[in-house]
DNA sequence: TACGTCATGTAAGTCGTTACATGATTGG
DNA sequence: CCAATCATGTAACGACTTACATGACGTA
């Protein structure tokens, strides 16, 4: 899945310029999925323009910063349902450094590590709030699968660090007591 | 998270050869996480030797093709301690051809995005096996974590496709059959 | 005997990022 | 008025992948 693959799916959508492509696919909310930024977006937009996949319409509204508008031509359709028909999808592939950070927990200051999950607790809230906000205007049936997927992932992993975060944060002497006990505890706090 | 610095990551667990790094970053329990190939692993073992941060040891015993086993020195340790504590982790990245894909799974053939889920969800209870087996055998608290993190990710992603492959099976004649009848049937399948 | 796994390495090339350059508008 | 956002683009650079080259061992 390259770029210009990229920008023509995201084109069958709907018309569109660069900057939007862009912040749809690094911030919008199929940013759990695909990433592309403007040093390849704009040269991808030119280049399908010129094989007649997309075509651009130059906007120059006085008192608005000019725009180009891309759209998807017939084209440009059928060669992207070609292009999903011919090779079936390459394996996820998942970089993060956090986990990575997360490896060597155990040689760096306690805090830190800690800080660290907090803000990547409120990161993952935030991204599931506007995921789900997403969800609940999106009409399209595989565009409302892919987010929910998103959320669905995003969930898991939220309790996986928030029950990390209360182990770390329960003081040694409290490990042995009943489960009950702690149960109750936690209910307590929220 | 550069290759070098996952090189002396790795290696800081224990001594390796460059092929068994690239297993456990892009086969291994770590591989949820991080990937590389050997095209940037080997120059990057090398430029560590150069540089005094692992060491290498020619094992040419007879019988066997003879191995090259990095380890990592004092400074090496000095040194990923110091990369972590500088720059706090970048945000995590995924690429999902699969997500994209499902995107247009109504521009498709029905069937085609039938066999990649059911594809994409035997992968990942294996994957699911895989971790969870690692984990067992596991006493190092961090990478513990680590692995229990890619576990919880993927249960809850297994689970979402396979809810969403029994809706696709479902016939739409029985979608407004009471909610009883549709789990005893799933309990039947099984 | 042929294939899979172990094992190392290089060279060419792709792909995309970072940083820069520019400039108008909007809102606090 | 200053910062953020909208908006487009390029050039240099970097990181990594792919494909190739090589070879020995184990096993079905």
């Amino acid at each position: 899945m390259n770029v210009r693959t990229l920008c023509l799916g995201i084109l069958s959508f709907s018309d569109m310029t660069g900057y939007d492509i862009r912040k749809m696919a690094s911030e919008g909310h199929f940013s759990h999925f695909c990433e592309a930024s403007y040093g390849s977006i704009y040269p991808a937009l030119s280049q399908l323009t010129g094989e007649g996949l997309v075509t651009c319409l130059h906007e120059t509204e006085p008192g608005k910063p000019p725009r180009k508008i891309y759209s998807i031509t017939s084209e440009g359709r059928a060669t992207l349902v070609q292009l999903l028909n011919n090779d079936e999808p390459g394996p996820d592939r998942c970089k993060s450094e956090f986990l990575f950070y997360s490896l060597f927990a155990d040689q760096l200051p306690a805090s830190q590590f800690r800080a660290l999950l907090v803000k990547k607790i409120s990161e993952i809230s935030d991204k599931i709030d506007g995921l789900r906000e997403a969800m609940a205007h999106c009409e399209h049936e595989p565009s409302h699968f892919a987010i929910g997927y998103g959320v669905a992932l995003n969930e898991a992993v939220l309790n996986y660090l928030t029950t990390h975060l209360e182990k770390l944060d329960r003081p040694a002497s409290q490990k042995d007591k009943p489960a009950e006990n702690q149960l109750l505890e936690l209910e307590d706090e929220q």
